[in-house]
DNA sequence: TTGAAAATCATACAAATGGCGTATTGTCGG
DNA sequence: CCGACAATACGCCATTTGTATGATTTTCAA
């Protein structure tokens, strides 16, 4: 039997819709079932007419493209999603993919590799454009250099630490390790010094690698 | 000028070993310029013989690959590694990014295809095999369910929050922001009431969705 | 064993924070 | 128009926290 990819397309650019939905539709394989030039239209329609794959511009007018691909990811949850955008800005990308975004390519990309991708995403693959695939691996990398400041820290201050990012007060770190109140504070005290900060949240923010 | 793309080779399996020599050597624009039996014998040679790329297999006798990448990262910042593995296990797959792998594919992967992998990971790119993008995209997806509490702030408790957790005081906030420092207090014990906690750590741990 | 670092504790003071009550203004949906 | 709610703002009080000075004991490597 042959397997008729389903597709729908958000993009609010008329010339940009159109040449989409003619280049899926006259593709072997590959039919468009709906086009809409905004998100409000698609969370109208798409939950009751699921389909196998979603184009979805960023840019549009009124709700974003992410915040549509959240409200949908939740209502037809056997639907893929493709971003399709101009920009490979970091932020943009990793809020996609926290949003629900099975797939991120950039419009530049030609014609043919667009299909393909279709595909790849519908066999359960996650095509990126090449430059947005390195951010993501790189996002894991932590230079094990774990910050010389941390590595200051005695083994005490970073279980006293590790407390205070828990959101346990200095009391309460004193009973749970059964020294003095202010033996933690004195401690506090020194983990400041070491890590350079002035306060609680700034201590437990480099303790947790958050910038 | 016509580029060639030096490789090495790190897998304990002679036959294999050898076939990916083989293979990489007699393709156009790649030279193998080396093979190592073990991790050891890599981690000896490349920090002094860079090359541009290193493909790295994970089960290795002795130190596995996924540790001598860590340790090679930190001495060879140009070389890109592409872990080349017969499983997809989830922990491998996110140790190994965040060893610092660039690339990711499995064994099975037809030879030509190694190649092109070869080729875009040089060129900037994070060739990945599809079931392993999928898990590393999926990775992001946090379902929605952002805790009903959530919910109940407003957007300006929100923004308040937001620069809370960046380690900012009140009184920092309040300038930010062009409002007198005790309406932002007034704000945070708001937002303490909705989140049902009574600690700033605890709220950013709310917000952050740090468990 | 000797010296440095770490861990412990005390006291003190000022600033920040948490926990209220109250009030004005503006907006929005019924 | 009314009630609900958000945002703004002030004041008051008790506690927590950040900073500082000083001291004793433990630990561990040179």
């Amino acid at each position: 039997m042959k397997t008729v990819i389903t597709v729908a397309i958000v993009e609010d650019k008329e010339p940009i819709r159109q040449s989409l939905a003619i280049l899926v539709d006259g593709a072997e394989g590959y039919s468009c079932q709906a086009t809409f030039e905004n998100a409000e239209a698609a969370l109208d329609y798409l939950p009751t007419h699921a389909v196998d794959v979603v184009l979805m511009d960023i840019d549009l007018p009124g709700m974003n493209g992410i915040d549509c691909v959240r409200h949908l990811k939740a209502l037809c949850p056997y639907t893929q999603f493709m971003m399709c955008t101009m920009y490979d800005e970091d932020e943009t990308v990793f809020d996609a993919l926290k949003a629900g975004a099975n797939a991120y390519i950039l419009k530049r990309s030609p014609p043919h590799k667009l299909l393909e991708a279709i595909t790849e995403l519908h066999e359960g693959g996650a095509p990126m454009s090449s430059t947005i695939a390195r951010k993501i691996a790189s996002s894991f990398y932590t230079s094990q250099a774990v910050s010389p400041e941390l590595e200051a820290l005695s083994s005490r201050e970073r279980e006293i630490l590790d407390r205070l990012a828990k959101g346990h007060s200095h009391k309460e770190v004193a009973n749970e390790l059964f020294i003095s109140p202010t033996t933690v504070r004195k401690h506090i005290f020194n983990i400041y010094g070491k890590l350079q900060v002035h306060s609680r949240v700034e201590a437990i923010n480099k303790y947790l690698g958050r910038k």
